[in-house]
DNA sequence: TCCCAGGCTTGGT
DNA sequence: ACCAAGCATGGG
C-alpha cells in the first residue's frame, strides 16, 4: 500500500545512520528488518512511499516509521521561524534532510547495534550487525515477498553462544555485547524507560554517554536526546561556533535536528 | 582532567 | 607496504 506523507524519505532514512539493517536492494526498493518483521519499501514520489506488506504488518511499520504524528511539520515550521545563532546552517541542514524520521526501533537490537557502533564506520557497523543476525538469528521467510531473512538474536541466544560472539569479528566490542546481554537478562528490557533509560544504560560496561544518547533517541524515542559524535562535535565547533542557543529553542526536537545536521554534514564531505 | 589501549577494516599515501 | 581513522569507553 502507498503511504502519503510530505516528510518521509526512504533513502535518507536508510542513510541516516540511526538504523543499520535498512539497505537498497535495487530497482528503487529497500528492505529492512526489525524484530521478527521484514519489509520492502520504495519511494514512489516525493510524498509517496509504497510499503509491500500486509495490512496487519502495516500497523507495526506505521509505529516503526513514526507516521502518526505531526511533530515533523511542527519542527519544520519552527525551523523557518528561527533566526538565532546558527540559523543559516540549521535551515540548510533541515531543508537538505527533509524526510528523515526518528524510528521507533527495538530496544535490544538498538542497544547492541550502538554498542557495536563505537569507534567504527557505518558500513562496517552494518556488516557486523548482519553477521550477528546471520550467525545467531532465526531464519525466517517473509509471507509477502517470499524472501528469507534473519532476525536479530535475542538476549538468551547471545548468552548461550558467548564463544560465537567472541569469534565473529566484533573486535574489543564483543565483551560489551556480552555485558549488555547479562545486564538486560537481569533487569528486563522494560527497565529502560524513555525518561531515565539513557542513564540506566550507562551502568552497562561499554555504554558511555554517546551510545546511551543514541539508545535513548533511536530506541526509546526520547526526542530531547542529542547524541554528540565526532561529526556533531565538528558541527558544533566549525559551523555553530559552539553557541548552544539552538538547544533551548529546539529542545523537544533536538534528536531530529541532530539527525538532520549529521546527515547534511556527511553529505558535504562526500562531494 | 588527560591519555591511551583494545580489535579490525577501509581508504589514502 | 604502511598508516591513519572510524557515529567511544574504561581504566590508569
Amino acid at each position: 500500500m502507498v503511504i502519503t506523507s510530505d516528510w518521509l524519505d526512504v533513502q535518507k532514512i536508510a542513510d541516516s545512520g540511526q538504523c543499520f539493517r535498512m539497505k537498497s536492494i535495487g530497482g528503487g526498493w529497500y528492505r529492512t528488518v526489525s524484530g521478527t518483521n521484514y519489509l520492502e519499501l520504495r519511494q514512489v514520489s516525493a510524498s509517496e512511499v509504497e510499503f509491500n506488506c500486509s495490512q496487519s504488518d502495516m500497523n507495526f511499520w506505521r509505529f516503526y516509521f513514526d507516521l502518526d504524528t505531526d511533530l515533523y511539520n511542527k519542527f519544520y515550521d519552527l525551523v523557518q521561524k528561527y533566526n538565532g545563532s546558527g540559523s543559516d546552517y540549521i535551515k540548510k541542514a533541515v531543508e537538505y534532510s527533509k524526510g528523515i524520521r526518528i524510528l521507533n526501533q527495538d530496544v535490544w537490537e538498538t542497544l547492541v547495534s550502538f554498542i557495536i557502533s563505537q569507534r567504527n564506520s557505518i558500513p562496517r557497523i552494518s556488516s557486523m550487525v548482519e553477521k550477528l543476525c546471520s550467525t545467531l538469528g532465526n531464519k525466517m521467510t517473509d509471507s509477502t515477498t517470499g524472501k528469507e531473512y534473519f532476525t536479530f538474536p535475542n538476549i538468551d541466544k547471545i548468552l548461550e553462544n558467548k564463544k560465537v560472539i567472541y569469534n565473529i569479528g566484533l573486535g574489543y566490542r564483543d565483551e560489551y555485547v556480552i555485558s549488555a546481554a547479562e545486564f538486560c537478562k537481569m533487569t528486563g528490557l522494560g527497565y529502560f524507560d524513555k525518561k531515565n533509560g539513557a542513564a540506566k544504560a550507562e551502568a552497562i560496561k561499554g555504554v558511555g554517554h554517546k551510545v546511551s544518547s543514541c539508545f535513548a533517541l533511536f530506541a526509546l524515542h526520547d526526542m530531547e536526546s542529542f547524541p554528540v559524535d565526532v561529526w556533531v562535535q565538528r558541527i558544533l565547533d566549525n559551523r555553530l561556533n559552539n553557541d548552544s542557543e539552538f538547544m533551548g529553542y529546539f529542545k523537544e526536537y533536538l534528536g531530529l535536528l541532530q539527525q538532520c545536521m549529521f546527515y547534511y554534514e556527511r553529505s558535504l564531505s562526500k562531494q
